[in-house]
DNA sequence: TTGAAAGCGCTAACAA
DNA sequence: TTGTTAGCGCTTTCAA
């Protein structure tokens, strides 16, 4: 920079106004300046520049998990905002760990990245509420942990619930099956109690013998499905809450020789493409994670530039598709 | 830190030291001094750190897409490997888009980041050019781009190839066709050459109207495979060098009533959850990708660490699962 | 519209 | 084993 400045005959504060844009510069002195930058190949050091404006420019993301296409959706929405306004992001894999992602936040920290987008395990407000301390802008996504005051993200699970199940009752169902993840996280709470309630508002009973949950993947969706296949009568229909579940579920289905629609409905959420080969057979709901991850991030930078208010909840609708 | 200093009663350096362990401090020393950082939430400014000691801590890993479970693999085993050697990474989507590449690239050197990891497209040659310039590592990984010398890290596309087709070939199949991506890609050269050196090597002619390519996704799949099944005789078996495509080859196969392996023998590169469905019926080859992202960075590390000597390629063989 | 001086928080180099 | 000094490359503050 000084080197820059040296040979287009100017101040390095000039500039600086220059690369920032930060005040005005002549028009003549500005392509004066860029000419020199171009020539020296000059690029500027977003190190110094931070530690003395602190603001770094950058961002942190953290996923339950990179390798499942729900999450990096919601990253893509999420980078695409991002680089829309200049900043960058530091994707970190949690594994749902909350000793991985305290050691990500001490990172974080260190790094003096500007704000923080995560979706948190049911044990992270301790680190989130340290994170806070350090006043590091802070979005929740997708899930809500008790104690952290944060603007949050997510999609309307309950809402889809209700619909998912409200279109198999439409179809004549009523032995309807639930298989979901732990009821204890909030977002099994959520899709637990929209079911309910479509049951309930219907007039139907929900059999406590049909609701099934368990962790979360295929082999747990597997398994669940067996257990409600044993059952007699069998269920006229289920409805998952997860796609993972989802893939373990149809696979128990395939090996029992039951046919989707015909002998069984299933209704899905549906958010990765390893249920493609059966979408036309099922009900599902998709959530907009794209939209989730840039709005998750634009409502961060938006804080960032000074936006006032207290933390909102921001919920989208999702996307049903009935077959 | 200047805080951490008074109250402990040494100077800035001595905290320095006892935080980088970069030389010997007193062990009661170090005590204090931690005990002091423990008691302020002293957290050390990464980037004034980075500013006079040139290292930012910081990688950067350039994929095609992240909502590819493939590349994210690759992530996976990249973010690990860093994570152990206490970098952090910058996770980019390049779309394989060089003008996003290189937009990210520019981003790179801003940040000083200490080295880059890329996948490279076709054209991304004189964007890495640049890179190399500013004298920032760069390990290749998966393709390799003509006229950049750097350390490249990739599975044995053309092996895994020459397995496949052999496969097929012990199974009886003689008119095998092939699907595949682009030829005039690195990866997409080897596979082919691998097919034809298998086929003429077990003396069997390779059909030219048998040879299908185009670009890569599950539509072009589907295309390929219509085309094929238009044939006849038609083949009596097809080998696929890419997941997406095969997904859209599998589909095209189901709606033609086509049974597998019955009716037609499949063998295809397995990477991709979506293809778990039909994976029993296939035989297929997995690229390590996990491998491949982590080996990627401990050879990028390495170098920045100094390690000496030319570049190399180092290939990783596939791991082949035969129905 | 431009500049001079000070300093962000840390570490390299040298010294004791 | 510990400390002093200088300075990394930039932006803030104040001044012209």
């Amino acid at each position: 920079m000084k080197d820059v400045a040296k040979r287009a005959g100017v101040s390095l504060i000039t500039v600086s106004r220059v690369i920032n844009r930060s005040s005005y510069v002549h028009a003549d002195t500005r392509a004066r300046v860029l000419a020199v930058i171009e020539e020296l190949q000059y690029v500027p050091n977003r190190m110094a520049s931070s530690l003395r404006s602190r603001q770094t420019g950058t961002l942190a993301l953290l996923l339950p998990t990179i390798t499942n296409a729900f999450w990096t959706t919601i990253a893509r929405g999420a980078e695409d905002e991002a680089e829309s306004r200049g900043y960058s992001v530091f994707l970190c894999n949690t594994d749902d760990d909350p000793a991985k992602e305290a050691r990500y936040l001490d990172v974080i920290v260190r790094h003096r990245v500007d704000g923080v987008v995560v979706v948190p395990t049911s044990e992270s407000a301790p680190a989130l509420c340290r994170l806070q301390r350090y006043e590091v802008a802070l979005v929740q996504l997708h899930r809500k942990v008790a104690g952290i005051e944060s603007d949050i993200v997510r999609g309307d699970s309950r809402g889809a619930m209700i619909a998912l199940t409200t279109h198999l009752l439409a179809a004549g169902c009523q032995r309807i099956a639930y298989v979901g993840g732990p009821p204890a996280m909030f977002m099994g709470h959520d899709r637990l109690t929209g079911f309910q309630e479509a049951m309930t508002g219907a007039g139907c009973a929900v059999c406590p013998e049909l609701v099934k949950t368990g962790p979360f993947g295929p082999e747990s969706g597997y398994a669940l499905t067996k257990d409600l296949l044993a059952r007699s009568p069998r269920p006229e229909a289920i409805v998952i809450t997860n796609s993972r579940l989802a893939l373990g579920a149809l696979r128990a289905l395939d090996e029992a020789g039951v046919r989707i629609p015909d002998d069984m409905a299933v209704a899905t959420f549906y958010d990765i493409p390893a249920l493609d080969p059966y979408a036309a057979r099922l009900t599902t709901v998709t959530q907009p994670a794209y939209e989730i991850g840039r709005l998750g991030v634009r409502r961060l930078l938006d804080r960032i530039a000074g936006a006032a208010g207290p933390p909102e909840e921001l919920i989208f609708p999702n996307h049903i598709v009935a077959h």
